[in-house]
DNA sequence: CCAGGACTGGGCAGTCTGTACAGCCGGCAG
DNA sequence: CTGCCGGCTGTACAGACTGCCCAGTCCTGG
């Protein structure tokens, strides 16, 4: 697997196995703070404290927010659209969709449909009204929407940090 | 696996105008306390505590891991892959994708196709390399995948959270 | 009218954070 | 080979925060 140079942003960043340990305890316990984590870690509390600036620094951990459950707000419907835009109409189209809040997600695609969203509503009921408001504007020609059933897996990166450490699945 | 202890969520779960000032203002200096938080609400250290402590229970807040950027860690491509699988298969397709750790997200969906999943890659060219490991597995009939180009609004719940606490979003 | 729940304001002990400093070590350059 | 530099280790100190407890007040529903 020959990794062509990225030439794009910090790319190079490359994290060692004691940053992605480091990740991966912060994600299992949160709370913690650096004191606890270098005894873990059974490293000194000064080179937890240096790694995880330079991880923040370099962009790798990007903070350290509330995740908020849409669900146990009252949106437990999750879909996704996917929305054809007529040509020109892309930068009104997307303050549009900003600006609806049920709107959690919007990505720009290639294939069949300009744009691709993810959606929440408080019931299949309440998503036909949100996607009337998504759609309800000039410059959007078509639209495909799937609602989301399961979710067998939840957003996850930990996999993907053992692996740029170039080792093993965590402890899976 | 799949979707971790989930608290009965009581789609009930209203959150009100505190609550939300609360989200927000952790969501924009994750790194400050309680007592700083209970200083800028203008609210006793308890309330906010107790405020936390609750939302926390109800699922409200999942926690506060590290949100890592794929990007950072060198997977800077993202893509969305539609997957057509052959019946029964389900369980066996779920288990062989989770496996994948490019493979960050995964619902099962309506409409034409029967999985949705979000996938990562160092580059255009690996992205093939994780496509054809996504799909070599028997069970999955047909893929259809689309590049993320960019990406007009990241992921995002505060403008949710405004308005479920029953108030305008947030900036305006 | 009373009880229960929520918020306030204070207090206390224990612990963590931010920061600094000196010593040690392995790698890189001269 | 030698010197320099960056990174890690221990240790130290003052300041700040957390967890926990309590009494008093206010508001709402039964």
């Amino acid at each position: 697997m020959p990794v062509p140079a990225s030439p794009h942003i910090g790319a190079a960043s490359r994290i060692d196995a004691l940053d992605a340990r480091l990740i991966e305890l912060l994600a299992a316990e949160p709370r913690i703070g650096v004191l606890e984590c270098s005894r873990r870690l059974q490293v000194a509390r000064g080179t937890v404290q240096a790694r995880l600036d330079r991880l923040m620094a370099r962009g790798v951990i990007g903070g350290f927010g509330p995740e908020v459950e849409p669900a146990a707000l009252g949106y437990p419907v999750t879909a996704f659209a996917t929305l054809e835009i007529s040509q020109g109409q892309g930068v009104d189209v997307r303050a549009h969709l900003a600006s609806v809040p049920e709107v959690l997600e919007l990505h720009t695609i290639t294939g069949q449909g300009d744009m691709l969203c993810r959606i929440v509503a408080r019931s299949n009921a309440d998503l036909q009204r949100v996607i009337d408001r998504v759609v309800g504007f000039d410059g959007i020609v078509r639209a495909a929407t799937a609602i989301a059933l399961e979710n067998p897996v939840p957003y996850r990166v930990l996999p993907l940090v053992a692996q740029a450490a170039g080792g093993e699945p965590p402890t899976a």
